[in-house]
DNA sequence: GAGTTTGAAACT
DNA sequence: CAGTTTCAAACTC
């Protein structure tokens, strides 16, 4: 391992401004960073002091930190996640005011309600509730980065007995085990001055071997972390692009999708980033492996983020591309070539990893290219430009591909407002399903029924913005347009009439126009549903498509299918299930027009009501929360 | 593991 | 916008 230099940005400057540092085995350790790493994290540093980052080092008052008591680990992990997220939230060692490192990153949570509850009685104290509050408070804070890792803890020297310096930005502690570091905790630990550097380092090995995996290991912790890392494993991820300009705490953000009752688990995920480059140096997840794994990597690889619940103050950052680890459970097995693919799991998107032979990696057809992701050496792609080394070169391609189509890179799974089932020709509900594809799907011959289906891959139903044939998606069909309900009519129109011809022997002067299906029939077809009799005065109009012609999904699907199709996308399934609401739009345009004015009609001028009702099944179905509001538009229509 | 099928992405 | 080509994943044997 070639030894970095010092540019007096670098985290070993960084490192070395704690006077504990500078011979401890930290600083021993900053030299043996590769190149790469060390500039990445000399780029983070200096992007923190660039960006007013405030550097001053957390401090906790030691009061609160009872080292004796073992189950206070977790809170203390709260306390760190939250303390991360503040970014530079200081206590002092001596009264109950925060340090003011920087002003405006101060909050009001003090060390007595903060620390102190958190600590006092771990047994007893709601996890969910102090999480909630940890994370509410930490979010409070703007502008940081949210997340650091247990390695990036140096303890240093204070004026005041008994308190803890935690530093952050400086460097993995290399007496961890790396199992250890990967339980991914900031933890605080207790040194008297008296110590040397070696004994405190030392003792927070002691410590963090001891306590860390034990500790974390609580139920809640545990029934997290087995399926999140099973299902996403640790990966690491290097955000794209300058996230200067979204300093916003979210963009740093690694927190996974949980809410706060798991607030615990997560807050173990903590990541650097590399400002600069918006890199996330260090990651670790969420908490603990258990103590048979041996990573193959090395702890300082050790990353992730949860790149889909990112956020920036509820826009998502625009470049998320990231660099990630493979999972231990998928990808420590994986070799060059053909292996077993998660690509998409419920709650992240998984463990990708390409086989791309001509495309470079720069293209869509690359799944780590489209997710955003660079792709790893696990991945088994050739002449892969999808490498931070290469990272210019990905964004250009990026931005290319963004100019022809925005919603490239936005997530494949768009969340639904509800939770609501897709419905059947039959009027059967389907399988819920609470998403859908962005784009939808156009399979053909799978039936939406394989992989080869993105619907069904993503394990979301077929909306009305895909245009497969034939689907039949376990996770919800689509409703089928009318052009191919007029298609199998006209079949079982010449199907009848080859049979009445076959019965009566003979057919004179008729044309298969008199068999052709009448209006009434198309809306028997149609209007499968129940819901569909109870507007069977709607017949479907090709010509007028008018709120009240269109009271269903059905009808609504036909003007699509009758050429008055919705933009494809996420805007498309958006204004599709506000169409589905309304009744019918034939267009986006429309459906944004018509908004307002249902709006005016329903009277509460609540577009989001719309979105909560998208799907025709809550206008009928008694009990629903929403049937008071939507059957005043059923009555309307 | 090789070959085929499939459908999305890219191209025209 | 539609048709074609390219591409890589999914699938089959």
């Amino acid at each position: 391992m070639e030894s970095p230099k010092s540019d007096g940005n670098s985290v070993e400057a960084c490192a070395a401004s704690s006077p504990s540092a500078q011979k401890s085995p930290f600083s021993k350790f900053l030299n043996n960073l590769s190149p790469i790493k060390s500039a990445r994290a000399s780029r983070y540093t200096q992007r923190l002091s660039e960006s007013s980052f405030p550097t001053t080092p957390l401090v906790f008052s030691s009061p609160h930190l009872d080292l004796h008591q073992e189950t206070s680990f977790l809170k203390r992990e709260e306390i760190a996640a939250s303390s991360s997220q503040a970014h530079g939230k200081c206590y002092s060692p001596s009264n109950s005011a925060p340090i003011p490192c920087n002003q405006k990153h101060l909050q009001s949570c003090s060390p007595s309600d903060f620390v102190g509850e958190c600590l006092a009685d771990p047994l007893k104290a709601d996890r969910a509730q102090n999480a909630e509050r940890l994370v509410q408070s930490a979010t409070d804070v703007p502008l940081l980065p949210s997340c650091f890792t247990a390695s990036e803890v140096t303890i240093g020297k204070v004026d005041v007995t008994n308190d803890v310096i935690i530093e952050v930005g400086a460097q993995t502690l290399p007496h961890l085990a790396k199992k250890h570091l990967l339980s991914g905790s900031l933890c605080l630990v207790q040194v008297s001055d008296d110590q040397s550097i070696d004994e405190r380092s030392d003792k927070i090995s002691e410590f963090s071997s001891e306590n860390i995996c034990d500790h974390v290991e609580s139920d809640d912790f545990l029934e997290h972390n087995e399926a999140s890392q099973h299902q996403r494993g640790i990966r690491r991820h290097l955000q794209f692009e300058a996230t200067l300009d979204c300093k916003c705490d979210a963009a740093f953000n690694c927190h996974t999708s949980s809410g706060p009752g798991t607030a615990v688990p997560e807050v173990g995920d903590h990541v650097v980033i590399d400002h600069q480059s918006s890199e996330a140096v260090v990651v670790v997840n969420g908490g603990h492996l258990p103590d048979n794994i041996e990573l193959p990597w090395d702890s300082q690889k050790v990353s992730c983020f949860d790149q889909q619940t990112l956020s920036c103050n509820g826009k998502m950052p625009g470049q998320q591309f990231a660099d990630r680890v493979e999972e231990p459970s998928q990808c420590q097995d994986s070799s060059k070539g053909k292996r077993q693919r998660e690509t998409y799991t419920d709650e992240s998107e998984g463990c990708k990893l390409c086989n791309c032979k001509r495309s470079k990696c720069l293209k869509l057809y690359c799944e780590c290219f489209a997710a955003g992701i660079y792709c790893v050496d696990y991945c088994a792609c050739e002449n892969c430009f999808n490498k931070p080394e290469y990272e210019d070169t990905v964004l250009d391609i990026r931005q290319q591909i963004e100019l022809r189509n925005p919603l490239a890179f936005a997530p494949a799974v768009v969340k639904q407002a509800n939770d609501s089932p897709n419905v059947a020709d039959d009027g059967n509900s389907m399988t819920p399903s609470s998403a859908r594809h962005k784009r939808g799907c156009k399979c053909k011959r799978s039936k939406c029924l394989k992989k080869y289906c993105e619907c069904f891959r993503a394990k979301v139903g077929c909306s009305d913005g895909c245009r497969c044939e034939d689907c039949e998606n376990s996770f919800g069909k689509k409703s089928e347009p009318i052009f191919q309900r007029e298609k199998k009519l006209k079949n079982l129109s010449h199907e009848k009439l080859n049979t009445a011809e076959i019965m009566s022997g003979s057919i004179k002067g008729g044309t298969a126009n008199q068999f052709s299906p009448t209006w009434e029939e198309l809306v028997d077809i149609s209007h499968p549903t129940p819901l569909s009799h109870s507007h069977s005065r709607a017949v479907p109009s090709l010509t007028s498509p008018n709120l009240g012609d269109c009271p269903n999904d059905s009808q609504a699907q036909s003007q699509k299918g009758s050429g008055l199709q919705l933009s494809p996308g996420y805007l498309h399934w958006c204004s599709s299930a506000l169409s589905r609401t309304q009744g019918c739009v034939s267009n986006v345009s429309r459906e944004l027009d018509s908004t307002s004015a249902l709006c005016d009609i329903m009277g509460d001028g609540s577009p989001e009501i719309l979105m909560e009702n998208s799907n025709p099944t809550n206008i009928v179905k008694a009990g629903s929360p929403n049937q008071k509001r939507v059957s005043s538009t059923a009555s309307i229509i």
